[in-house]
DNA sequence: TTTTGCGGTTGACATGGATCAAGCTAATAC
DNA sequence: GTATTAGCTTGATCCATGTCAACCGCAAAA
């Protein structure tokens, strides 16, 4: 399939797939532009890849040429140890870009694993240079993510280094809570897409100590779980458990 | 005193501010640009700032206009919890950036203080935005400082959430030893700027478990320490503890 | 020179989370 | 519909690191 039909018709298929047509237009790469600008940013994005739940966007050591935006669906990214160990580095969802660690030495340095099945916009990467030298505000917003990209990241090494299991998982179900409100969905109730073994590896503590943290938090009230199904119930509770730590 | 000097004859001082005269200038963000581009950035970093040892070069909240490239010296930032904890979440030396992290709000998120007396480059950001329209390469090369801080905070998320104590400070130091390489210095023998809890803020542990592991290397011969005098006397050897990690 | 104090080392003990193990639940395959 | 299995929960025990405490040593201040 053509990425780029000349036709004046545009197909539905096609006008479906463009920024300006994208109910995440707010949250991902054209914030903030014009209705010109954005079709101008249409041209780049005409790619769109299906990921099946499980599947690879991209792997570890791949040649970088392109980010992507997640259209729909939750992804996992990974890096790999040489010694077998791992950690998943982060999960992403619809509106968020994947493939921003490619950038520095041109080939992916994580894994991208859907964890259901998913669509994303490919974005050439040399192209998005090109139009963000023409367009100041994509320019200028794009560097805005990727250094969004660094504050998150000093997040989780702060929750990595200062936490203990409990305030984890709390500032991580806050988390998750928040960027689905973002997107129109309840703050309160939610699937998650990972598994108790994800979430420990992104946490830094076992698959155990998640799935007791969860049963402690449901005994005193803070949620429901039922595997992956979870409900907040307490919010204000959740957020104190994250800052009075023990001393 | 004024930052730019319209003179002909153009002084000794000046001249020394000049990134194209700056012997970082491979390292830092002139890297890869050419005479003539050089000289457009040069107009850029004239403003130079001298830092005290224990002085904030910025503060978290503080409203974001400019990076900074560390002429000489050396830097920690750290990040501050409401509830009072911190973390250290990087240790900057000559030729690297601080300040990305302010891009995505317009304000710092982080503290920046000098571990010793510094000097800095002020770069302001809009203006760095607008050359790096104009040349490709300062764009693509600023790109990918950005993206490699990302990498290095997914290094930095491994260690902390995958690591025992002991690989975390053999990773730390042999990060610090490939880095004085990269500037001309020893690999094998250098002082360290930060205090022992320092170094525990950033790697996840308590002082004492710092002070511990120093005493273990050396016991085991892999390195020779006396206070902050560090001398690497078995790389090998610190590889693999990182790498062979207890089942 | 002496004093002061911060940073570092070391020891004894406490504990949060890892590990090991068993059983349960719910999705997926047959 | 039943069988299979991956994912989850819970209990018992262990250990790495945290905590508390004492002391040392060097450098700045007096």
């Amino acid at each position: 399939m053509p990425p780029n039909t000349a036709a004046k018709e545009v197909s539905l298929k096609v006008i479906k797939t463009a920024c300006s047509n994208c109910n995440l237009r707010e949250l991902c790469l054209p914030m903030g532009l014009s209705e010109e600008e954005m079709h101008r940013l249409d041209d780049l994005v005409s790619t769109r890849k299906r990921i099946k739940r499980g599947d690879f966007l991209y792997r570890a050591g791949q040649e970088f040429d392109s980010i992507y935006a997640i259209r729909s669906g939750f992804f996992k990214t990974d890096v790999l140890l040489e010694d077998g160990r791992d950690q998943v580095t982060g999960f992403q969802m619809a509106g968020e870009l994947l493939g921003l660690d490619g950038i520095s030495a041109e080939h992916h340095t994580c894994n991208a694993i859907a964890l259901e099945d998913s669509e994303v916009c490919a974005i050439p990467f040399s192209r998005l240079e090109s139009l963000s030298r023409e367009i100041v505000t994509l320019q200028h917003h794009f560097h805005k993510v990727m250094s969004r990209e660094i504050v998150r990241d000093h997040g989780v090494m702060m929750l990595l280094g200062t936490m203990r299991a409990e305030e984890r998982l709390a500032a991580f179900l806050l988390n998750l809570s928040q960027r689905f409100t973002a997107r129109g969905f309840s703050p309160a109730e939610f699937y998650l897409r990972m598994t108790r073994e994800e979430i420990g590896s992104y946490l830094g503590l076992k698959l155990e100590t998640v799935s007791r943290a969860f049963s402690r938090f449901q005994e005193e009230g803070l949620i429901a779980v039922q595997q992956k199904h979870i409900r907040i119930l307490n919010t204000p509770g959740l957020k104190r458990l994250m800052t009075h730590h023990a001393p």
